[in-house]
DNA sequence: TGTATCGGTTCATTATCTGAACCATCGGTT
DNA sequence: AACCGATGGTTCAGATAATGAACCGATACA
């Protein structure tokens, strides 16, 4: 692995459950060398990427990341584009719909919008990480991944987040060709729970996956009629969100589910 | 130089007006091998950090960094605190008020608010570079900064972006002795035409200066009352923000203009 | 057809990164 | 006060990864 790389890596352990690290706890964390860890993060302080808190104590993300946050929303208005499309979606079906980004091999919450159709609703977190093997989410990333990606993710070790959560490789391994020939990823309690959630993929220009939307409803709501009007209303809407964002769904996507059919030529 | 920075570094020269840039572009102006370049590149895109447009094409920033500035907000809000601070300020003077930050030696523009007061308001971007030498902002910090600092900034050519713009090293050292003393720096369209500032620097825990906040008004606009009632309303809030945002002004900092005098002991 | 770009790749050379062992400091315990 | 086990930070010989000139194939243009 390349030393960019290693440093970049440092900057996945600064969670919202833990925005201030220790240099010691992060090379425990990273399974790199003290002054390796040291090193690297000097040179992330150096560009404003991470900065310290005391007088040599911990350190925490700095504040660079607004700055090419900005310059990135102002190259790819994605929030803007995500946040209607999100809308229609909780607005329609009266329940919570987030969208999820992949950033390297992780998937972390992007944008979301509740409905007040209820009382109770599924909550989300800004920034959350959200497992690749344990959401709906997560698996639609998955099925329409790279074989190497595949392996990469589920060879490391899977959590088990509730008594639901499949952590078997081979088993979700097995879920992935039914998910890439319906479009649809579904989760029910797997990552919380008493949340049942269905999921489909976005791509990008490359036809590369590049995260998913999604739509949450606790369990106990979801019926089969809700079910099919959430699917339907999700393929629809993603599928006009892919287009609006510059991406174009792979050959191999079930292209019945797309908003408008695909052009021949042109 | 680290290969870490090497790799950040190609970051700063991705802009609002550059949102793309090819490799060869990019070996050009960091001075890199082309090699070099592309490697860190893709260590970059494999974290999210940036990405490829077309199949083989430019480069542009990736999405990681709306989840790392969502971090970072979510572990400093200062956006919010920032804008507080920025919407009295406009308020209370009729102009445009806005904060800049320190990333690495890049300072850009982090918030800002307008006033209805007037019919022409002097208008900011986000995420814009202010230029160290020829903006009030980059005075303010400059003038607090570590002699390397200023010696590595006023060391690289200085862009002349109006015909005011001052960019004779030893002209603008010679401003910085009376911009602590006084704890104000001025600008009289040096960065943009027609357009007078006042800005005060912000320090972090260490008293370290992180940026400034500044309030800009149209040249033919700024009287001796206004700029009076800016340079006031611009220390006493801009203290109260430093302290809000957990900082403090170091010692050499003029005491006079803070907000609530420092206690003794404690 | 020829030229000048572009993005991307190769591989011997070499500069940079690595990590065990080392400080100094801090807080708690005895 | 002495000790302990942490912490953040530093050193330097040896290991490793970064470097860059030259290369490739593709594209665009005249």
């Amino acid at each position: 692995m390349g030393t960019a790389s290693k440093a970049l890596s440092l900057l996945n352990y600064f969670t919202r459950a833990a925005p201030k690290i220790g240099l010691s706890d992060l090379a425990r964390h990273s399974g790199y060398n003290k002054a390796t860890v040291h090193r690297l993060l000097s040179e992330l302080a150096q560009h404003g990427f991470v900065e310290q808190i005391g007088s040599g104590r911990e350190y925490r993300l700095g504040p660079a990341f607004l700055r090419l946050a900005a310059l990135r929303e102002n190259a790819v208005p994605m929030r803007e584009l995500a946040t209607q499309t999100l809308t229609e979606l909780s607005n329609t079906t009266g329940e919570t719909a987030h969208m999820s980004l992949l950033n390297g091999d992780v998937l972390s919450s992007f944008s979301y919008t509740y409905s007040s159709a209820h009382g109770t609703m599924v909550m989300m977190e800004d920034a959350e990480v959200l497992d690749l093997h344990a959401t709906s989410s997560g698996l639609a990333v998955l099925a329409h991944s790279s074989a190497q990606f595949i392996d990469n993710i589920l060879s490391a070790p899977l959590i088990k987040r509730t008594p639901e959560t499949e952590t078997d490789p081979d088993v979700i391994r097995a879920m992935l060709p039914d998910i890439r020939a319906t479009g649809i990823a579904t989760s029910i309690g797997g990552y919380e729970q008493d949340v049942h959630s269905y999921a489909v993929p976005v791509f990008d220009a490359n036809s590369a996956c590049i995260g998913a939307v999604a739509v949450a409803t606790p369990v106990a709501r979801m019926t089969d009629p809700l079910g099919e009007q959430i699917k339907s209303e999700l393929t629809t809407r993603t599928a006009t969100l892919t287009r609006l964002l510059g991406g174009f769904p792979p050959d191999t996507f079930p292209t019945f589910l797309q908003a408008n059919p695909p052009q021949t030529g042109g």
